[in-house]
DNA sequence: TTCTCTTTTTGACATTTGTCAAATAGATTC
DNA sequence: GAATCTATTTGACAAATGTCAAAAAGAGAA
């Protein structure tokens, strides 16, 4: 349950960093369809989930677009305004019943604060999603539909059989009826 | 010169930042078409470019893709290599005669070892460069290849007449040759 | 200036992906 | 199971972008 990049941290105050940030942790279960948080608003709380799958998406011409998929162990919230502290474009919803740990932005902060040691553990997040939205980035710029269709189910192979076709579609840059000729041709 | 999101920063501690990263900082003069870093290899420098300009890119099918460009005050560094320690893709390019600012990657860890309060720093440096790249997926989903360009255009404007149009065509994702239509048309 | 090299533009055509409408398949409720 | 939603697939065609080849324009060197 600890993500490889934190192996290299003392382990002693590891310890005490997983206590503390379980301090500041509050779990819940919600239900298929429950919106974790509406664009307009604010977004305080910083979501894993532990089982289940959510989403965050905006909207664009009247279509949603999924900017991102958590499923087990993943993290998600509406980042522009969780960093920034303002209204965010992006929803969040539970796509499958989810088991989701949160966290206020606001403990967090004092948390850091108050131990700014736990700033490293902070910054190896923050580089973890950089790679990997710099993969996103690549993902974009180099491959057509499919293959950027054929990489995404190498990563959640998952994901095909437990999302709406049009959220994965987006997700890619495509329309749906592309993905679905793209699903066709195999 | 101090970045907007620092501006919240203790300025006691801003001081000794800014003096220390200066400590650890060495500027040099490179030409047009220096190469300040090389694939293949690991990447040891974060590069602040002063005057001039800098792009990094990476090869795919022999063509050439530009990832990011970096202007006055702008950063850059083979980022892969650069958080994760490993053989980068990239390549690091003088395209206009610079004025550069480096620090080794051991240097400025070491630092932030010694002052656990400078993390702080990188986390708002790491989640200002996540934002703009978040917004770069976004341009990539939602915009078509003028839209593209014309985004570009007004956060760079000078970026036109300075660099080639490949290198601009490639990190918006199109052909240059398309690129070469889309500035006819208007 | 002339020659050469590099960059940009243009043309003709191919390919990929999008759009709109309708048909089919799958799920859910009564 | 029938009726009703919702999601997915298919067809016909349109629009955007890519490919390849060649021409034109621009930049630098002799």
């Amino acid at each position: 349950m600890i993500p490889e990049q934190f192996k290299h941290i003392d382990p002693f105050i590891l310890n005490h960093l997983v206590s503390d940030f379980r301090e500041i942790t509050t779990v819940n279960h919600f239900p298929k369809h429950h919106l974790l948080h509406e664009e307009g608003t604010i977004c305080k709380h910083l979501y894993f989930i532990e089982t289940g799958i959510a989403r965050s998406f905006y909207h664009k011409d009247g279509k949603d677009i999924t900017a991102h998929f958590a499923l087990s162990n993943g993290g998600i919230t509406a980042i522009d305004s969780f960093i920034q502290r303002k209204k965010s474009r992006y929803n969040i919803e539970i796509l499958e019943d989810a088991v989701v740990h949160s966290m206020v932005h606001d403990d967090i902060h004092a948390l850091l604060d108050q131990k700014p040691v736990y700033e490293k553990f902070v910054r190896l997040f923050l580089e973890q999603i950089y790679i990997d939205l710099a993969e996103r980035v690549e993902d974009l710029l180099f491959y057509n539909a499919k293959e950027r269709y054929d990489n995404l189910m190498l990563k959640n192979p998952s994901l095909s059989q437990r999302v709406n076709l049009g959220h994965i579609a987006s997700y890619i840059g495509v329309t749906q009826e592309t993905l679905s000729r793209i699903r066709a041709q195999k």
